[in-house]
DNA sequence: AATAATTTTTAGATTAATCTAAAAATATAT
DNA sequence: ATATATTTTTAGATTAATCTAAAAATTATT
Protein backbone atom coordinates (compact mmCIF):
# COMPACT_ATOMS: atom_id res chain seq x y z
CA UNK A 1 0.00 0.00 0.00
CA UNK A 2 1.13 3.21 -0.92
CA UNK A 3 1.18 6.22 1.96
CA UNK A 4 1.58 9.32 1.84
CA UNK A 5 4.52 11.37 4.08
CA UNK A 6 1.96 12.03 6.59
CA UNK A 7 0.69 9.08 7.06
CA UNK A 8 4.07 7.57 7.16
CA UNK A 9 5.35 10.32 9.93
CA UNK A 10 2.31 9.23 12.17
CA UNK A 11 2.59 5.28 11.78
CA UNK A 12 6.74 6.27 12.76
CA UNK A 13 5.63 8.53 15.52
CA UNK A 14 3.41 5.81 16.96
CA UNK A 15 6.06 2.89 16.79
CA UNK A 16 8.80 5.36 18.07
CA UNK A 17 6.30 6.01 21.43
CA UNK A 18 5.35 2.28 21.76
CA UNK A 19 8.25 1.33 22.14
CA UNK A 20 9.55 3.73 24.47
CA UNK A 21 6.68 3.13 26.38
CA UNK A 22 5.87 -0.21 26.22
CA UNK A 23 2.00 0.20 25.63
CA UNK A 24 -0.29 2.16 23.59
CA UNK A 25 -0.08 5.66 21.97
CA UNK A 26 -2.31 8.44 23.30
CA UNK A 27 -3.37 10.81 20.91
CA UNK A 28 -1.27 14.03 23.19
CA UNK A 29 1.81 11.81 22.87
CA UNK A 30 1.90 11.64 18.82
CA UNK A 31 0.30 15.17 18.55
CA UNK A 32 3.93 16.38 20.26
CA UNK A 33 6.30 13.86 18.74
CA UNK A 34 4.92 15.41 15.84
CA UNK A 35 4.61 19.08 16.85
CA UNK A 36 0.59 19.31 15.55
CA UNK A 37 -2.37 19.39 17.20
CA UNK A 38 -4.50 16.92 18.91
CA UNK A 39 -7.16 17.63 16.77
CA UNK A 40 -4.94 16.72 13.49
CA UNK A 41 -4.04 13.25 14.99
CA UNK A 42 -7.51 12.57 15.78
CA UNK A 43 -8.25 12.94 11.88
CA UNK A 44 -5.26 11.19 10.82
CA UNK A 45 -5.91 8.17 13.18
CA UNK A 46 -9.32 7.51 11.74
CA UNK A 47 -8.17 7.60 8.49
CA UNK A 48 -5.26 5.15 9.69
CA UNK A 49 -7.79 2.87 11.28
CA UNK A 50 -9.68 3.05 8.01
CA UNK A 51 -7.07 1.64 5.93
CA UNK A 52 -6.30 -1.40 8.61
CA UNK A 53 -2.99 -0.15 9.76
CA UNK A 54 -3.46 0.83 13.45
CA UNK A 55 -6.07 -0.45 15.95
CA UNK A 56 -7.82 3.06 17.15
CA UNK A 57 -11.00 3.07 19.78
CA UNK A 58 -11.82 6.00 20.41
CA UNK A 59 -10.33 7.54 23.94
CA UNK A 60 -7.87 4.35 24.10
CA UNK A 61 -4.73 5.24 22.48
CA UNK A 62 -3.51 3.32 19.01
CA UNK A 63 -1.24 0.45 18.37
CA UNK A 64 0.00 -0.15 15.09
CA UNK A 65 -1.38 -3.71 13.69
CA UNK A 66 0.86 -6.18 11.86
CA UNK A 67 0.64 -3.77 8.46
CA UNK A 68 1.48 -0.74 10.66
CA UNK A 69 4.18 -2.17 12.05
CA UNK A 70 5.79 -3.18 8.54
CA UNK A 71 5.54 0.22 7.36
CA UNK A 72 6.95 1.79 10.32
CA UNK A 73 10.53 -0.76 10.54
CA UNK A 74 10.46 -0.06 6.50
CA UNK A 75 10.65 3.44 7.30
CA UNK A 76 12.58 3.26 10.27
CA UNK A 77 15.40 0.89 7.93
CA UNK A 78 15.19 3.82 4.92
CA UNK A 79 16.24 6.40 7.83
CA UNK A 80 19.23 4.76 9.02
CA UNK A 81 20.42 3.28 5.84
CA UNK A 82 20.35 6.80 4.24
CA UNK A 83 21.97 8.50 7.47
CA UNK A 84 24.91 5.82 7.16
CA UNK A 85 25.04 7.20 3.28
CA UNK A 86 25.46 10.68 4.33
CA UNK A 87 28.07 9.88 6.96
CA UNK A 88 29.81 7.13 5.55
CA UNK A 89 29.78 8.54 1.81
CA UNK A 90 29.11 12.16 2.01
CA UNK A 91 31.12 12.92 4.97
CA UNK A 92 28.69 14.43 7.03
CA UNK A 93 29.18 14.71 10.57
CA UNK A 94 26.63 12.88 12.52
CA UNK A 95 24.49 15.32 14.09
CA UNK A 96 23.98 17.25 10.69
CA UNK A 97 22.03 13.84 8.71
CA UNK A 98 18.87 13.88 10.54
CA UNK A 99 16.53 16.41 9.10
CA UNK A 100 17.90 15.20 5.42
CA UNK A 101 17.10 11.51 6.18
CA UNK A 102 13.71 12.40 7.65
CA UNK A 103 12.84 13.78 3.71
CA UNK A 104 15.04 10.64 2.30
CA UNK A 105 13.06 8.16 4.27
CA UNK A 106 9.95 9.04 1.89
CA UNK A 107 11.68 7.91 -1.42
CA UNK A 108 9.56 5.36 -2.75
CA UNK A 109 11.55 2.55 -4.49
CA UNK A 110 12.12 -0.94 -3.21
CA UNK A 111 15.16 -1.43 -5.48
CA UNK A 112 16.83 1.92 -4.31
CA UNK A 113 16.97 0.65 -1.07
CA UNK A 114 18.13 -2.69 -1.69
CA UNK A 115 20.90 -1.34 -3.67
CA UNK A 116 21.43 1.07 -1.15
CA UNK A 117 21.74 -1.68 1.35
CA UNK A 118 24.56 -3.32 -0.77
CA UNK A 119 26.68 -0.19 -1.61
CA UNK A 120 26.86 0.63 1.98
CA UNK A 121 27.81 -2.90 2.80
CA UNK A 122 24.88 -4.27 4.73
CA UNK A 123 25.33 -1.80 7.76
CA UNK A 124 23.92 -3.26 10.99
CA UNK A 125 23.94 0.22 12.70
CA UNK A 126 23.67 3.78 12.18
CA UNK A 127 25.84 6.30 12.84
CA UNK A 128 24.16 7.11 16.16
CA UNK A 129 24.94 3.35 17.18
CA UNK A 130 20.73 2.53 16.32
CA UNK A 131 20.12 -0.58 14.81
CA UNK A 132 18.98 -0.64 10.86
CA UNK A 133 16.07 -3.59 10.61
CA UNK A 134 17.07 -5.75 7.71
CA UNK A 135 14.49 -6.32 4.84
CA UNK A 136 12.31 -8.47 7.01
CA UNK A 137 12.14 -5.82 9.73
CA UNK A 138 14.43 -7.82 12.01
CA UNK A 139 16.35 -5.63 14.07
CA UNK A 140 20.29 -6.84 15.61
CA UNK A 141 20.21 -6.87 19.58
CA UNK A 142 22.88 -5.99 21.20
CA UNK A 143 23.48 -5.69 24.96
CA UNK A 144 24.16 -1.99 26.02
CA UNK A 145 24.04 -0.20 29.09
CA UNK A 146 23.53 3.30 29.63
CA UNK A 147 26.76 4.56 31.57
CA UNK A 148 24.84 5.92 34.42
CA UNK A 149 24.31 2.38 35.77
CA UNK A 150 28.00 1.25 35.63
CA UNK A 151 29.70 1.49 38.76
CA UNK A 152 33.13 2.61 39.50
CA UNK A 153 36.49 0.62 37.79
CA UNK A 154 33.47 -1.01 35.03
CA UNK A 155 34.76 -0.10 31.34
CA UNK A 156 33.25 -0.46 28.00
CA UNK A 157 32.97 0.90 24.23
CA UNK A 158 30.27 3.46 23.40
CA UNK A 159 28.39 1.45 20.78
CA UNK A 160 25.12 4.24 20.97
CA UNK A 161 23.33 7.60 21.83
CA UNK A 162 20.13 7.88 23.34
CA UNK A 163 19.65 12.00 22.42
CA UNK A 164 20.11 12.73 18.73
CA UNK A 165 19.63 16.39 18.71
CA UNK A 166 21.83 18.40 17.36
CA UNK A 167 23.34 20.01 20.56
CA UNK A 168 23.85 16.61 22.54
CA UNK A 169 25.90 15.29 19.59
CA UNK A 170 28.26 18.44 19.39
CA UNK A 171 28.63 18.36 22.58
CA UNK A 172 29.92 15.15 22.87
CA UNK A 173 32.03 16.42 19.40
CA UNK A 174 33.44 18.97 21.55
CA UNK A 175 34.36 16.23 24.10
CA UNK A 176 35.56 14.45 20.82
CA UNK A 177 33.36 10.84 22.50
CA UNK A 178 32.42 9.62 19.13
CA UNK A 179 30.90 5.95 18.80
CA UNK A 180 33.78 3.39 19.41
CA UNK A 181 35.32 5.57 22.38
CA UNK A 182 36.47 3.22 25.35
CA UNK A 183 35.05 4.81 28.43
CA UNK A 184 35.96 3.85 32.18
CA UNK A 185 34.29 4.89 35.13
CA UNK A 186 36.49 6.56 37.14
CA UNK A 187 34.30 8.30 39.89
CA UNK A 188 30.51 8.45 39.98
CA UNK A 189 28.70 11.30 42.61
CA UNK A 190 25.51 9.37 44.06
CA UNK A 191 24.44 12.80 45.64
CA UNK A 192 23.54 13.91 41.53
CA UNK A 193 24.83 11.19 39.62
CA UNK A 194 27.75 13.00 38.15
CA UNK A 195 30.76 11.11 36.71
CA UNK A 196 34.64 10.79 36.22
CA UNK A 197 35.49 8.69 33.35
CA UNK A 198 38.21 8.66 31.32
CA UNK A 199 38.10 8.55 27.38
CA UNK A 200 40.21 6.20 25.54
CA UNK A 201 42.91 5.86 28.68
CA UNK A 202 43.92 9.14 27.71
CA UNK A 203 42.29 12.06 29.27
CA UNK A 204 39.66 12.03 32.40
CA UNK A 205 36.15 14.15 31.71
CA UNK A 206 33.50 15.07 34.18
CA UNK A 207 29.87 14.45 32.82
CA UNK A 208 26.32 15.07 34.70
CA UNK A 209 23.83 12.32 35.05
CA UNK A 210 21.76 13.30 32.18
CA UNK A 211 24.53 13.04 29.75
CA UNK A 212 25.92 9.94 31.35
CA UNK A 213 22.10 8.61 30.76
CA UNK A 214 22.16 9.04 27.05
CA UNK A 215 25.38 6.84 26.11
CA UNK A 216 24.88 3.71 25.60
CA UNK A 217 28.20 1.25 26.46
CA UNK A 218 28.52 -2.12 25.67
CA UNK A 219 30.95 -3.51 28.69
CA UNK A 220 34.10 -5.20 28.48
CA UNK B 1 12.10 30.58 -1.29
CA UNK B 2 10.76 27.26 -0.45
CA UNK B 3 8.44 25.88 -3.01
CA UNK B 4 5.92 22.91 -3.09
CA UNK B 5 6.59 19.74 -4.93
CA UNK B 6 3.82 20.94 -7.21
CA UNK B 7 5.23 24.07 -8.01
CA UNK B 8 8.17 22.66 -8.64
CA UNK B 9 7.12 20.06 -11.25
CA UNK B 10 5.33 23.29 -12.98
CA UNK B 11 8.73 25.56 -12.84
CA UNK B 12 10.74 22.77 -14.23
CA UNK B 13 8.07 21.56 -17.18
CA UNK B 14 7.95 25.50 -18.18
CA UNK B 15 10.90 25.38 -18.75
CA UNK B 16 11.96 22.09 -20.54
CA UNK B 17 8.79 23.31 -22.59
CA UNK B 18 10.22 26.96 -23.15
CA UNK B 19 13.78 25.40 -24.18
CA UNK B 20 12.41 22.80 -26.56
CA UNK B 21 9.93 25.26 -28.62
CA UNK B 22 12.24 28.25 -27.82
CA UNK B 23 8.98 30.19 -27.00
CA UNK B 24 6.85 30.66 -24.37
CA UNK B 25 4.95 27.84 -22.32
CA UNK B 26 1.08 27.34 -23.08
CA UNK B 27 -1.19 26.28 -21.10
CA UNK B 28 -2.27 22.92 -22.63
CA UNK B 29 1.43 21.83 -23.43
CA UNK B 30 2.19 22.27 -19.38
CA UNK B 31 -1.02 20.33 -18.68
CA UNK B 32 0.06 17.23 -21.68
CA UNK B 33 3.65 17.41 -20.03
CA UNK B 34 2.05 17.50 -16.37
CA UNK B 35 -0.48 14.88 -17.22
CA UNK B 36 -2.77 17.11 -15.46
CA UNK B 37 -5.94 19.08 -16.86
CA UNK B 38 -5.87 22.80 -18.95
CA UNK B 39 -7.91 23.69 -15.55
CA UNK B 40 -5.24 22.58 -12.79
CA UNK B 41 -2.63 24.44 -14.94
CA UNK B 42 -4.47 27.65 -15.15
CA UNK B 43 -5.02 27.63 -11.04
CA UNK B 44 -0.81 26.99 -10.53
CA UNK B 45 -0.05 29.52 -13.13
CA UNK B 46 -1.79 31.88 -11.49
CA UNK B 47 0.00 30.79 -7.99
CA UNK B 48 3.07 30.91 -9.56
CA UNK B 49 2.61 34.27 -11.15
CA UNK B 50 1.49 35.89 -7.93
CA UNK B 51 4.91 34.34 -6.45
CA UNK B 52 6.84 36.37 -9.55
CA UNK B 53 8.25 33.23 -10.56
CA UNK B 54 6.84 33.62 -14.14
CA UNK B 55 5.27 35.74 -16.39
CA UNK B 56 1.80 35.12 -17.26
CA UNK B 57 -0.71 37.09 -19.05
CA UNK B 58 -4.23 35.23 -19.35
CA UNK B 59 -4.76 33.25 -22.71
CA UNK B 60 -0.61 34.47 -23.80
CA UNK B 61 1.64 31.73 -22.52
CA UNK B 62 3.89 31.54 -19.91
CA UNK B 63 8.31 32.25 -19.72
CA UNK B 64 10.02 31.76 -16.34
CA UNK B 65 11.64 35.01 -14.37
CA UNK B 66 14.69 35.24 -13.45
CA UNK B 67 13.99 33.34 -10.12
CA UNK B 68 12.12 30.66 -12.11
CA UNK B 69 14.78 29.71 -13.86
CA UNK B 70 17.08 29.29 -11.34
CA UNK B 71 14.43 27.39 -9.12
CA UNK B 72 14.27 25.08 -12.11
CA UNK B 73 17.95 24.69 -13.06
CA UNK B 74 18.48 24.34 -9.71
CA UNK B 75 16.27 20.72 -9.75
CA UNK B 76 17.59 19.58 -13.17
CA UNK B 77 20.87 19.96 -11.45
CA UNK B 78 19.84 17.65 -8.35
CA UNK B 79 17.80 15.86 -10.97
CA UNK B 80 21.00 14.96 -13.24
CA UNK B 81 22.91 14.20 -10.30
CA UNK B 82 21.00 11.44 -8.63
CA UNK B 83 20.92 10.09 -11.69
CA UNK B 84 24.69 9.33 -11.91
CA UNK B 85 24.70 8.34 -8.47
CA UNK B 86 22.36 6.03 -9.27
CA UNK B 87 23.91 4.56 -12.39
CA UNK B 88 27.71 5.25 -11.78
CA UNK B 89 27.03 4.30 -7.44
CA UNK B 90 24.41 2.13 -7.25
CA UNK B 91 25.00 0.01 -10.42
CA UNK B 92 21.40 0.84 -12.21
CA UNK B 93 20.89 0.73 -15.86
CA UNK B 94 20.25 4.17 -17.52
CA UNK B 95 16.34 3.18 -18.31
CA UNK B 96 15.54 2.59 -14.29
CA UNK B 97 16.98 6.14 -12.88
CA UNK B 98 14.45 8.51 -13.91
CA UNK B 99 10.97 7.99 -11.46
CA UNK B 100 13.32 7.68 -8.82
CA UNK B 101 15.43 10.78 -9.39
CA UNK B 102 11.75 12.45 -10.13
CA UNK B 103 11.63 12.12 -6.18
CA UNK B 104 14.80 12.61 -5.35
CA UNK B 105 15.43 16.06 -6.91
CA UNK B 106 12.93 17.36 -4.36
CA UNK B 107 15.04 16.46 -1.40
CA UNK B 108 15.91 19.75 0.09
CA UNK B 109 19.24 20.57 1.33
CA UNK B 110 21.76 22.87 0.01
CA UNK B 111 24.57 21.42 1.71
CA UNK B 112 23.43 17.83 0.25
CA UNK B 113 24.00 18.89 -2.93
CA UNK B 114 27.70 19.95 -3.23
CA UNK B 115 28.65 16.61 -1.12
CA UNK B 116 26.90 14.50 -3.68
CA UNK B 117 28.83 16.74 -6.61
CA UNK B 118 32.12 16.14 -4.57
CA UNK B 119 31.43 12.58 -4.22
CA UNK B 120 30.63 12.07 -8.02
CA UNK B 121 33.95 14.14 -8.65
CA UNK B 122 31.64 17.40 -10.37
CA UNK B 123 30.08 15.40 -13.10
CA UNK B 124 29.39 17.52 -16.12
CA UNK B 125 26.70 15.35 -17.83
CA UNK B 126 23.80 12.45 -16.61
CA UNK B 127 23.99 9.32 -18.00
CA UNK B 128 21.84 10.09 -21.17
CA UNK B 129 24.63 12.83 -21.84
CA UNK B 130 22.58 15.73 -20.83
CA UNK B 131 24.60 18.39 -19.31
CA UNK B 132 24.29 18.64 -16.06
CA UNK B 133 24.07 22.24 -14.73
CA UNK B 134 26.55 23.81 -12.17
CA UNK B 135 25.90 25.28 -9.00
CA UNK B 136 25.12 28.80 -10.61
CA UNK B 137 22.74 27.17 -13.27
CA UNK B 138 25.49 27.02 -16.14
CA UNK B 139 25.35 24.25 -18.56
CA UNK B 140 27.88 23.08 -20.79
CA UNK B 141 27.99 23.32 -24.12
CA UNK B 142 28.81 20.66 -26.34
CA UNK B 143 28.81 20.49 -30.29
CA UNK B 144 26.31 17.84 -31.46
CA UNK B 145 24.43 16.43 -33.92
CA UNK B 146 21.06 14.32 -34.38
CA UNK B 147 22.34 10.64 -36.34
CA UNK B 148 19.63 11.56 -38.72
CA UNK B 149 21.39 14.63 -40.04
CA UNK B 150 24.67 12.57 -40.54
CA UNK B 151 25.73 11.89 -44.11
CA UNK B 152 27.60 8.14 -45.28
CA UNK B 153 30.50 7.80 -44.05
CA UNK B 154 30.48 9.99 -41.79
CA UNK B 155 31.86 9.29 -38.19
CA UNK B 156 31.45 10.10 -34.70
CA UNK B 157 30.75 9.24 -30.79
CA UNK B 158 27.18 8.62 -29.31
CA UNK B 159 26.93 11.21 -26.55
CA UNK B 160 23.22 11.78 -25.59
CA UNK B 161 20.11 10.56 -26.23
CA UNK B 162 16.65 13.03 -26.66
CA UNK B 163 14.17 10.15 -25.76
CA UNK B 164 14.71 8.71 -22.25
CA UNK B 165 11.40 6.88 -22.50
CA UNK B 166 12.65 3.43 -20.77
CA UNK B 167 11.13 1.54 -23.70
CA UNK B 168 13.72 3.56 -26.01
CA UNK B 169 16.77 2.66 -23.94
CA UNK B 170 15.95 -0.80 -23.36
CA UNK B 171 15.66 -1.30 -27.70
CA UNK B 172 19.28 0.20 -27.11
CA UNK B 173 20.45 -1.94 -25.11
CA UNK B 174 19.21 -4.77 -27.20
CA UNK B 175 21.25 -2.89 -29.99
CA UNK B 176 24.41 -2.86 -27.53
CA UNK B 177 24.44 1.16 -28.54
CA UNK B 178 25.50 3.40 -25.10
CA UNK B 179 26.94 6.46 -24.02
CA UNK B 180 30.48 6.40 -25.88
CA UNK B 181 29.80 3.66 -28.80
CA UNK B 182 31.31 4.70 -32.04
CA UNK B 183 28.87 5.24 -35.06
CA UNK B 184 29.61 5.29 -38.51
CA UNK B 185 27.24 6.20 -41.27
CA UNK B 186 27.37 3.25 -43.88
CA UNK B 187 24.19 4.65 -45.62
CA UNK B 188 21.21 6.13 -45.71
CA UNK B 189 17.80 5.43 -47.63
CA UNK B 190 16.81 9.18 -48.34
CA UNK B 191 12.91 7.66 -49.08
CA UNK B 192 12.00 6.87 -45.27
CA UNK B 193 15.17 8.18 -43.90
CA UNK B 194 16.29 5.04 -42.31
CA UNK B 195 20.02 4.59 -41.97
CA UNK B 196 22.63 1.35 -41.97
CA UNK B 197 25.39 2.04 -39.06
CA UNK B 198 28.71 0.75 -38.23
CA UNK B 199 28.89 0.08 -34.13
CA UNK B 200 32.58 0.41 -33.03
CA UNK B 201 33.58 -0.64 -36.18
CA UNK B 202 32.54 -4.26 -35.10
CA UNK B 203 28.71 -4.73 -36.76
CA UNK B 204 26.64 -3.56 -38.86
CA UNK B 205 23.24 -2.22 -38.01
CA UNK B 206 19.76 -0.91 -39.63
CA UNK B 207 17.99 1.90 -37.87
CA UNK B 208 15.03 3.80 -38.77
CA UNK B 209 14.77 7.55 -38.71
CA UNK B 210 13.10 8.31 -35.29
CA UNK B 211 15.54 6.44 -33.87
CA UNK B 212 18.35 8.17 -35.99
CA UNK B 213 16.60 11.22 -34.19
CA UNK B 214 16.66 10.56 -31.01
CA UNK B 215 20.85 9.88 -31.00
CA UNK B 216 22.90 12.47 -30.63
CA UNK B 217 26.38 12.07 -32.20
CA UNK B 218 30.04 14.28 -31.48
CA UNK B 219 32.00 14.23 -35.04
CA UNK B 220 35.01 13.34 -35.11
C1' DA C 1 -15.16 38.76 -42.07
C1' DA C 2 -18.07 35.35 -40.32
C1' DT C 3 -18.10 30.86 -38.59
C1' DA C 4 -16.05 26.84 -36.73
C1' DA C 5 -12.57 24.73 -34.02
C1' DT C 6 -9.44 24.99 -30.42
C1' DT C 7 -7.55 26.74 -26.30
C1' DT C 8 -7.95 28.82 -21.99
C1' DT C 9 -10.30 30.37 -18.10
C1' DT C 10 -13.94 30.36 -14.64
C1' DA C 11 -17.25 28.25 -11.59
C1' DG C 12 -18.14 24.99 -8.43
C1' DA C 13 -16.69 20.55 -6.13
C1' DT C 14 -13.57 17.30 -3.89
C1' DT C 15 -9.74 15.41 -1.01
C1' DA C 16 -5.92 15.45 2.31
C1' DA C 17 -4.05 17.71 5.94
C1' DT C 18 -4.19 21.02 8.88
C1' DC C 19 -6.13 24.61 12.41
C1' DT C 20 -9.03 26.79 16.70
C1' DA C 21 -12.69 26.62 19.83
C1' DA C 22 -16.11 24.12 22.10
C1' DA C 23 -18.05 19.80 23.79
C1' DA C 24 -17.56 15.27 25.64
C1' DA C 25 -15.15 11.67 27.93
C1' DT C 26 -11.78 10.10 31.09
C1' DA C 27 -8.59 10.55 34.93
C1' DT C 28 -7.21 12.73 39.35
C1' DA C 29 -7.69 14.66 43.82
C1' DT C 30 -9.75 16.07 47.73
C1' DA D 1 -18.01 10.01 45.20
C1' DT D 2 -18.09 14.42 43.66
C1' DA D 3 -15.70 18.25 41.81
C1' DT D 4 -11.74 19.58 39.15
C1' DA D 5 -8.34 18.94 35.75
C1' DT D 6 -6.81 16.80 31.72
C1' DT D 7 -7.33 14.49 27.50
C1' DT D 8 -9.70 13.53 23.46
C1' DT D 9 -13.05 14.23 20.09
C1' DT D 10 -16.23 16.95 17.28
C1' DA D 11 -17.64 20.93 14.66
C1' DG D 12 -16.58 24.12 11.49
C1' DA D 13 -12.92 26.53 8.69
C1' DT D 14 -8.83 26.94 5.79
C1' DT D 15 -5.27 25.91 2.22
C1' DA D 16 -3.10 23.48 -1.66
C1' DA D 17 -3.91 20.80 -5.39
C1' DT D 18 -6.75 18.66 -8.06
C1' DC D 19 -11.12 17.60 -11.01
C1' DT D 20 -15.36 18.26 -14.61
C1' DA D 21 -18.38 21.07 -17.12
C1' DA D 22 -19.51 25.34 -18.97
C1' DA D 23 -18.25 29.94 -20.55
C1' DA D 24 -15.11 33.05 -22.75
C1' DA D 25 -11.26 34.18 -25.65
C1' DT D 26 -8.25 33.20 -29.33
C1' DT D 27 -6.94 31.00 -33.62
C1' DA D 28 -7.94 28.78 -37.95
C1' DT D 29 -10.86 28.02 -42.04
C1' DT D 30 -13.66 28.85 -45.59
Amino acid sequence: MKLSTAEENYLKAIFKISEKAKKSASTNAIAKQLSTSAASVTDMLKRLAEKELINYEKYKGVTLKVAGIKQATQLIRKHRLWEVFLVKKLRFSWDQVHEIAEQLEHIESEELIMRLDAFLDYPKFDPHGDPIPNADGKFTIRSQTPLSDMHKGQEGMLVGVKDHTTEFLKYLNSLNVKLGTMITVIDSVPYDGSMSVNLDNKNVIMITATVAQNLLIRKV
